[in-house]
DNA sequence: CGATCATGTGCACTGAGTGCCACACGTTGC
DNA sequence: GCAACGTGTGGCACTCAGTGCACATGATCG
């Protein structure tokens, strides 16, 4: 695999730690896929790297987390894209654009991440160790809709929800082109996903995007005699725009 | 783990049940709650429930299966709840009567739950478990969803996103019941939840349910210029009534 | 020079999970 | 009665992930 593709060891500060590492993820991967990941152990790795055992786990908590070597960065980086916005965004908006971060990260390596795609698929425990990676994920979009939300009635409830159809969403896209070895193009795709669920969340999803603002905004408003005004109020609301 | 044999020979598949097992249950949940998991090995719980270490595995594939132990069945009962349909019901408002099901288990033993509730929110090794329970869950809604979306365009986004978004929502709920040490009202907190999912998808949530149907039937709708007439029509038709 | 710190290594240990075999039963058949 | 069975169970012995601890190196700083 590639060997070290950033070339100075004098590189900015969040990347160009350690050589070790990345070795150790070559290894790994060059064993993974040549002869499955549970019939591969720890001490393979660590051979085929050169390195002691022990260094492995200096690294790595787990035998999972070598698989998911940038998902702690990234999910540091769309923490810090979440707290860096003035507060005046749209919510829901903001979480798509989150979300797009991980796709970025996927997309630049797509060859490392058709390769770990085919792994997790097949591999129950990695499947389930992927699982927590998305649900940091999750849990991070939902603190800051949580925060946003902050005196809505439902707000919580809103939160959870609209950051799970994110991640759906998200994921729905990404998983169809890792599927397409890395053919099809993954932003259109996920623009798409995302729409939908900003529209199914009643904001206009376009506001600069051109590829979505023509796709679908129909929103059925239907006030049965009786239902509190208030409620009436913040649907359509909601449905007509950005706050 | 399940060795139900398909068909019920006697009752239902809820009590034909295993004494060795219920006492593993009982014994791991003695010694986690008053000394934790970690600090629980497999030795401990059979050497207090009286029985081999072997036999333990023979009922639980791992020491994380025995703080989910009627969660297998669960999820048989929603597949064959989602497949028993006749194919004509509400698509949105069947997946959210799928997930009631789980809370109905939950319900079943409160303080059990409660008591599982504290350990997995405690415990990262369990909340990584009971992710993946809930994702199967989440994937026995979303193939259901991808059924009844058929030939429909953006099908598979539609299902994957609904099916996260009950989820969501019905954790969320089930998590505020739990906190509330069971003592609130999980019924009327679910129902106000799913209620939310299915009007933000377009169907009305009442239709038969009254604590429901009193509470909101607001949908705005607002058809943007260019607007798929199939959605227009379909979201008006789900808006208006009972299927 | 010694002191400190960071990084890498070796070793022994715990504990989860598995494979294999033996034993205790209950039943059926002769 | 005994023999042949299938099943549930217990008892090792083993692999492997992960941890704690001590030790070795090298660089920097006083």
């Amino acid at each position: 695999m590639s060997e070290e593709p950033r070339g100075g060891d004098t590189a900015d500060t969040t990347t160009a730690k350690p050589p070790m590492r990345d070795a150790l993820v070559a290894a790994a991967f060059q064993l993974f896929l040549e002869r499955g990941y549970e019939q591969t152990t720890v001490d393979d790795i660590v051979t085929l790297a050169g390195v002691g055992r022990r260094s492995f786990f200096r690294y790595f908590p787990s035998k999972e987390d070598v698989v998911f070597p940038d998902h702690e960065r990234c999910l540091t980086d769309m923490k810090a894209f979440l707290g860096a916005g003035t507060g005046e965004e749209e919510p829901v908006r903001r979480v798509c654009d989150a979300a797009r971060l991980v796709l970025r990260m996927y997309a630049e390596n797509p060859t490392f991440s058709v390769q770990r795609y085919r792994l997790t698929k097949k591999v129950p425990g990695l499947r389930a160790y992927e699982l927590s990676v998305v649900w940091r994920y999750e849990r991070a979009l939902a603190e800051y809709l949580r925060g946003r939300f902050a005196g809505r009635p439902d707000g919580t409830l809103q939160a959870d929800v609209i950051a799970a159809a994110v991640v759906a969403a998200h994921n729905n896209a990404l998983r169809s082109w890792l599927r397409s070895d890395g053919q099809s193009d993954p932003d259109t795709a996920v623009d798409h996903a995302l729409g939908y669920v900003q529209t199914s969340f009643g904001s206009s999803p376009g506001a600069g995007d051109a590829s979505a603002a023509e796709q679908e905004d129909v929103v059925v408003v239907i006030s049965r005699r009786g239902a509190p005004m208030w409620r009436v109020v913040r649907e359509i609301e909601s449905a007509l725009g950005p706050e």
